[in-house]
DNA sequence: CTATCATTTTACCAATTAGCAAAATGATAG
DNA sequence: CTATCATTTTGCTAATTGGTAAAATGATAG
């Protein structure tokens, strides 16, 4: 029971796991967007969903050819279900997880099968592009 | 900010340190008190206790030879707050708490001068016998 | 001021963990 | 079936962490 509960902390314990659990909490995504915006190879990220699946802090579906995740909602752990409602009352100012969120807005605009195929690069250019440089069609 | 939360997590995901937690639910101890129930070496128990404090989960006070420790009272971080609130609804039917909270409550009629110098030996004897041992007095 | 004693810090060891690259898996499309 | 492609698993390395023993600290009592 204690080793349950810290499971669960331990899972929530990492920085690239609570960024993944709140770009969850705006509904379900495949691996392919979440290791976009959160930026690490594939297989540590799927490291991470697997850690994230033993605590019953997520759960899995699989949608033809891709792997969606989701916030458990059925309850598996009670120990879970308490630290997501911790998680969606905390971070929602933080500096990461708002840019994660502003990423994941432009990633949703890209199909899957392009982004899976070209990763971070299918948005680079909106990623580097700081704010307000002087583009397409300002007078010389 | 997310560097805050992963600490005070981190802080919260080992299980001696949520039994530390759960013993001062009860109130305020001194780290002799700690360390005889939680059974590990003073310098074992002193980091735990430094790992807590740094994540704002818990306050000190010295009082005369000895350095007591309690929940944090005082809003340090709201962080820590959420976490102690989530634990002090969670595990308190896991056997390990039971058993560490029938301890202290054996501890605390120690005098703290015999207990910090007998450390568990004050209390051995009752740690050891289990129920019903035929003892004093039970016809031959 | 010195000795004592609770606590903290330090030095070190064993174990765990996050990360990547690359191989393995397993589903889909032809 | 075979090829492709998303995801997972598998070594491997570097870094972190929990534990102890022992030295250092710092307050108290004589």
């Amino acid at each position: 029971m204690i080793e349950t509960f810290e499971t669960v902390a331990k899972a929530v314990a990492d920085p690239n796991r609570t960024r993944i659990l709140k770009l969850l909490e705006g509904g379900e995504l495949c691996v392919c967007q979440i290791t976009t915006v959160i930026n690490l190879s594939p297989g540590g990220i799927s490291k991470h969903l697997n850690a994230l699946k033993a605590a019953g802090l997520v759960q899995q579906r699989r949608g033809g050819k891709w792997v969606y995740y989701r916030l458990a909602d059925r309850e598996i752990n009670p120990n879970a279900t308490q630290f997501l409602a911790l998680l969606r009352d905390s971070l929602n100012d933080d500096p990461t997880v708002v840019e994660d969120r502003e990423l994941l807005s432009h990633v949703n605009f890209i199909p899957l099968g392009i982004l899976c195929a070209q990763g971070r690069a299918a948005i680079a250019p909106v990623v580097d592009e700081p704010l307000s440089s002087p583009c397409c069609g300002v007078s010389p």
